[in-house]
DNA sequence: TCTGGGGTCCTAGGACCC
DNA sequence: TCTGGGGTCCTAGGACCC
């Protein structure tokens, strides 16, 4: 058996964490720029905010019910999420942390007449350790663990508790009747709109569906999760976190960006953030992507978006190496006379460190060089605070920068922003 | 005025190798 | 007039996830 635990709307409730006067009331989290909606309290769920949509056209919702309104903070989320997945970690022997909010435990072994009361215990834990509230979804394959928790969290049978146990022998078709198939996990929109004109809407009918069909129609992903539906288990728990193949690093701009100067200041900070990632996994980097746009929500303006890919002699994770790449991209790119809402820096091709294949042309005393110039960079830079040592087109002024109007303090990771508390 | 930022896997087709 | 069989790697595009 599987479970799988999910915070409930995580990032808002960890906002509410600290915040206990919000308790009840509707609160909000919103996305870089402080754009769109990306979390919501229950409360607010109600108010009709959906997720994803741009905060602006909810203004007069927003300030009718006093809404509370958070910009994101992921450092505070990512501290948080660290504690609740701890709190699993002795919990259950093996666990997966699929995502920031949501874990999968293995519960091989563990008789079923426990799993009930198992359930609750992990539910009370991590409540009582953490502060965040949490939904429990258990079932014989991942799949239909992910099922069972969105039952936990909206099935009037069991959102109580937030808790949804599937037994092995327990007859479960009439809830998965009642399910829509796009909630099926693995099974988005447009494949919905595909198994919808073969007459499968609900999960039974893509239960009952024959898996070679479903392959034929989707990819060998979809016949997965036929089988598992079925009870068949074809995903195992992968326990140890696999090394990222591709790492990312784009914003958009908190105002739009019309010179060269600021545009690649921009791009240098996000290389930097590129490479900084790279030593972090221990991994280099063969291939680097620059790419910009401008702002394609205002239409009557003149639009461009370009991006442009560069392949490195030899594969690296120096900061220095990794802007320059990505500037020389920038430059052959850039065109005057657009405003610019967003760039990005992608590096792709990624080895693990100890298996660079150096070039015969290059120095090895170059290479040694580099990584140990590296290694005093993220020391420093670890200690003492973020970008205190930085390449110097990285900038200072960072006028391109986010609009975070509404961030809370950092309470958990940072010492001058600890919550005091008056008794 | 204001519209996020990460990732993964699969498939098909083309270039190339022997 | 006739033209094999077996692979790999890379890329782009499309789907999915949070």
């Amino acid at each position: 058996m599987f479970a799988l635990v999910d915070c409930n709307n995580f990032y808002a409730s960890c906002e509410r964490a600290f915040n206990p006067k919000t308790i009840g009331k509707p609160l909000i989290v919103l996305s870089n720029n402080d754009g769109c909606i990306i979390a919501r309290s229950e409360e607010a769920k109600k108010l009709g905010l959906k997720m994803g949509d741009p905060v602006f056209l909810f203004e007069e919702t927003l300030k009718k019910y006093d809404v509370k309104i958070f910009s994101s903070n992921y450092p505070l989320y990512g501290d948080m999420s660290e504690r609740v997945m701890n709190t699993l970690t002795e919990l259950a022997p093996t666990i997966e942390i699929y995502s920031i909010d949501e874990a999968f435990l293995d519960l091989q072994g563990m008789p079923d007449e426990l799993l009930d009361d198992y359930a609750i215990r992990v539910k009370k834990t991590v409540g009582q350790w953490t502060g965040i509230p949490i939904s429990v979804g258990i079932a014989s394959t991942k799949t239909l663990a992910k099922l069972a928790n969105q039952l936990a969290k909206r099935h009037p049978d069991f959102n109580k508790q937030n808790i949804c146990v599937l037994h092995n022998n327990q007859d479960i078709n009439h809830l998965l009747r009642d399910f829509a198939v796009e909630k099926v996990w693995g099974v988005g929109d447009e494949y919905a709109v595909l198994l919808k004109k073969f007459g499968i809407c609900s999960a039974y009918d893509l239960k009952i569906a024959h898996p070679k069909f479903i392959r034929e129609h989707t990819n060998v992903i979809g016949e997965r999760t036929v089988n598992e539906l079925n009870g068949v288990s074809c995903i195992p728990i992968e326990q140890i976190p696999v090394a990222k193949k591709a790492i990312c690093h784009a914003r958009s701009f908190g105002r739009e960006v019309s010179n060269f100067k600021l545009l690649s200041e921009a791009v240098a900070n996000y290389a930097a953030g590129c490479a900084r990632k790279l030593r972090k996994q221990k991994s280099c980097a063969r291939i680097v992507t620059t790419y910009i746009e401008t702002n394609r929500f205002k239409p009557h303006k003149k639009q461009y978006a370009q991006y442009k890919t560069i392949h490195l002699n030899i594969p690296s994770y120096s900061t220095n190496e990794i802007i320059k790449t990505a500037m020389s991209g920038l430059k052959m790119i850039y065109k005057d006379g657009y405003d610019y809402k967003k760039a990005g820096v992608m590096v792709d091709g990624l080895v693990p460190e100890s298996q660079i294949q150096t070039n015969w042309l290059e120095s090895k005393s170059k290479n040694f060089e580099q990584r140990k110039l590296m290694r005093s960079f993220d020391q420093i830079n670890n200690t003492i605070g973020k970008d205190m040592v930085r390449i110097a087109s990285q900038g200072f002024e960072r006028k391109w920068k986010l609009r975070q109007e509404k961030l809370s303090p950092c309470y958990t990771s940072k010492w001058s922003d600890l919550l005091t508390i008056k008794i």
